[in-house]
DNA sequence: ATCAAATAGTTTATTTTGTAGAGTAAATTG
DNA sequence: CAATTTACTCTACAAAATAAACTATTTGAT
C-alpha cells in the first residue's frame, strides 16, 4: 500500500521553520512576532493556532504548556517543537522546491 | 492602501516552476508528467487545470491554445507562460522561505 | 465514411488549508 | 480586587488543493 506521502501546505512550513528557528522559545506569540520580523508576514492568532493544532494532529509536531512566567503578567505559553516526522517532511519539501529551482533562472528585474 | 501582496501556495509554486522549466513547451499534460519525474508528485488532471486557471486569473501567467499537433492524434495543446507578476510572485516566494531556513538545521536523519 | 485509439483539456464536487476576529483565561501590579 | 498584560481558544468562513468522471479533437485503420 505504501501510500505516497502529502507535502506540507506553504503557511505549514513556515510555522514549522519559525518552531525550529526559535527553538526552547517557540510559543504561539513568539511564533508570530518571528514571521512578522523574517517575512513581513501578518498572521492572526486563530490563523496560528488552529494550523499548529493541525500540524500537532498530523503528528509534525508536539506541545506542552509551559508554567507561567514571572514577567510582567500574562498566562502560561504553549510551547511548541517539531518531531521527527515534521522534520522530515520540511526537508522532503525543501528538497522537492530545490530540485524545481534547478536550471530555473528568473529574468525579470524588479516589479512595482 | 499598498496591500501587502500574498504568497503563493506551494501547489502554485510548482506550478509556475514547471512552467519555466519547460520553457516552449510548457502545457498541461507535459507539465504533470514534469512533476511526476522530477519530485515523484503524481497530480490529478483536474487538480491542475484549476489551478492554472486560478493562477491565470490572479496574472501570474498567460495561456494560448496550440494549433493541432502532427503526432499521433489528439486534441489541440494549451500552452502556459510565466508572466513578470508570477516571475516576481516565484521570487518572493522563494526568497521568503529561504529567510526562514537561514541558520535552521534539521537534525532528523531518515525515517521510515 | 466510420470507428477505435491517442492526446489533451473541461467540469463539478469535495476535502484540506488558510484566515479572521471575537472571546476567554491566567498572572501581575498597584 | 480591578486594571493591565500576556496568551491561548473557539467558531465561522474563504481559498487552495484534489479527485474523478466527462468532453473534445485528431489520426489511422478498416
Amino acid at each position: 500500500m505504501t501510500e505516497k506521502e502529502k507535502f506540507l501546505g506553504e503557511f505549514e512550513q513556515l510555522l514549522l521553520l519559525s518552531i525550529l528557528k526559535l527553538a526552547e522559545n517557540a510559543y504561539g506569540s513568539s511564533i508570530r512576532q518571528l514571521l512578522a520580523d523574517v517575512i513581513d508576514r501578518d498572521v492572526t492568532i486563530g490563523a496560528l493556532y488552529t494550523t499548529l493544532e493541525r500540524l500537532e494532529k498530523k503528528g509534525m509536531l508536539e506541545s506542552k504548556m509551559g508554567e507561567s512566567t514571572r514577567e510582567r503578567g500574562g498566562r502560561a505559553k504553549k510551547y511548541f517543537k517539531v518531531n521527527a516526522k515534521g522534520q522530515h517532511a520540511l526537508k522532503r519539501s525543501k528538497e522537492a522546491l530545490a530540485s524545481m529551482w534547478e536550471n530555473v533562472a528568473i529574468t525579470q528585474m524588479s516589479l512595482p
